[in-house]
DNA sequence: TCTGGGGTCCTGCGGCTG
DNA sequence: TCTGCAGCCGCAGGACCC
């Protein structure tokens, strides 16, 4: 989803330029979340509308242009764009109905390749080398795809079509919203120099500002700077890839969807925490989140962090590499709260907990080694027969004993550090349905 | 202005090992 | 046995993306 930083207005939107060689396309659903929610509140077409958290500590994930025309940007928190567009109806996501759009959209891109690259749930890079006989050429190809898309899905997007990824995905941001824009392939230079620096992949606030003390605001200044002056300034890899960029060098090719390397989930508290027992207990909640999600993904991993982000938003991660590769949320938790315990915190005011499993790969064929004593079947069967019971029951079915707390959801367990898997009065298994 | 949640990648440092 | 070095790995932090 473009969050509304890159391209000033430029060239006119709509079919022009050569489109010889230029096999990529990059596909952006235009403010996709409000776009789905008209097509579900119809009677808000045309209003200032923000997808977002209605609390007090939410950020706008979409929103539509009559609400943009105001300031309002996506990732902005909500208490501004309030203020800047009073009016606006705020609504909270439906991450639901999201994927399920996506997922048409998608499959009208794979009906023109299967050399489609999603990017996140609203925009996907596509490689149409192979569909251009059936189709014609990719411009055609583009205009197919918008046609389609509005038809089927009832939303409009923009596409970028040029030589590489990331000049299609400049041009797509060019031509926002509901436009096509060809980069032909000999004009990709004279495209690129005009543009801001913050328009290259890569360069976000700390980097532009390093570049703008350098006296760097356009890409042709960008290119014109010696690659050594820019590795000294922003490092080696951040330098020459900088530096390729701004002469429109980009090599990468489409892939479809390769394997998360990490997975995890992280929350931010309604408000400041100082209790560590409440800390505890959210751990034990993400950690049983992440590794229920590892598990779905088919997936183990080595190392579990987690990220603690204090009231006044500094931010620590704390890591540990295990033995052996793992899925089983009991041990996702245990390394998680000794890397907490750790840090000896006691009272700080905490903002926000997370838990992160890295280093994944396929679950199959890792061997597992098993401990001196330890029985050959036990949490991880026990938390698969969790995982059976959510697909069937839904979430929240079976959860550990000490996350089952209806009067207050944020109340953690009395009495120092919680065991909330040790078997209690309660259930043998520690796990209540 | 006051900052979500999901990720990836890069850099620097220290410890270990051959 | 000690020292210097290179390479690898784990760890922490930061920047960036959508």
């Amino acid at each position: 989803m473009s969050r509304g930083r890159v391209v000033p207005a430029g060239p006119p939107k709509g079919p022009a330029g050569d489109d010889t060689g230029c096999h990529v396309l990059h596909v952006d659903m235009d403010a996709f979340y409000a776009s789905v929610e008209l097509l579900r509140r119809p009677e808000l077409r045309g209003k200032p509308m923000i997808v977002g958290g209605d609390g007090s500590r939410g950020v706008v994930l979409s929103a539509t242009y009559e609400a943009r025309r105001f300031g309002v940007a996506s990732a902005m928190p909500m208490s501004r764009a309030r203020r800047l567009c009073p009016e606006a109806v705020v609504i909270p996501p439906t991450f639901g109905a999201y994927s399920e759009a996506s997922a048409g959209v998608m499959e009208i891109f794979r009906s023109v390749t299967p050399l489609v690259e999603p990017l996140s749930l609203d925009e996907a890079f596509l490689d149409v080398r192979g569909a251009t006989r059936r189709f014609g050429g990719p411009r055609l190809i583009g205009e197919w795809i918008r046609a389609t898309v509005e038809d089927e899905q009832g939303i409009t997007c923009s596409v970028g079509v040029a030589s590489s990824k990331f000049v299609a995905k400049l041009g797509s941001a060019h031509c926002k919203p509901d436009g096509l824009l060809v980069v032909p392939a000999d004009g990709v230079v004279a495209f690129l120099h005009p543009l801001p620096v913050a328009a290259l992949w890569g360069v976000g606030d700390k980097t532009e500002e390093v570049l703008r003390k350098l006296g760097l605001h356009t890409v042709g200044d960008l290119a014109a700077t010696p690659v050594q002056t820019l590795q000294r300034a922003l490092g080696p890899a951040v330098g020459s890839h900088l530096s390729a960029l701004a002469w429109g060098r980009d090599d990468r090719v489409v892939t479809p969807t390769e394997p998360d390397k990490s997975i995890g989930a992280e929350e931010t508290f309604p408000v400041d925490i100082d209790d560590p027992r409440v800390v505890r207990r959210e751990l034990l909640r993400l950690s049983e989140r992440t590794a229920a999600r590892v598990r779905a993904s088919h997936q183990v991993g080595r190392t579990v962090s987690i990220k603690i982000r204090f009231a006044d938003f500094t931010t620590i991660t704390r890591s540990k590499t295990l033995p052996e590769s793992t899925d089983v949320g009991r041990v996702v938790y245990a390394t998680a709260i000794g890397l907490y315990d750790a840090l000896g915190l006691e009272r700080a005011r905490l903002r926000l907990v997370g838990v992160r499993v890295e280093g994944l790969a396929p679950a199959e064929g890792q061997a597992r080694q098993l401990l001196l004593g330890e029985r050959d079947t036990g949490w991880r069967e026990a938390e698969q027969a969790i995982d059976r019971a959510t697909r069937r029951f839904g979430a929240g079915a079976v959860r550990p004993a000490a996350l089952v707390d209806p009067d207050d959801p944020l109340r953690g367990p009395r009495g120092g550090t919680p065991s909330p898997y040790r078997p209690d009065k309660r259930s043998r298994s520690g796990y209540s349905s």
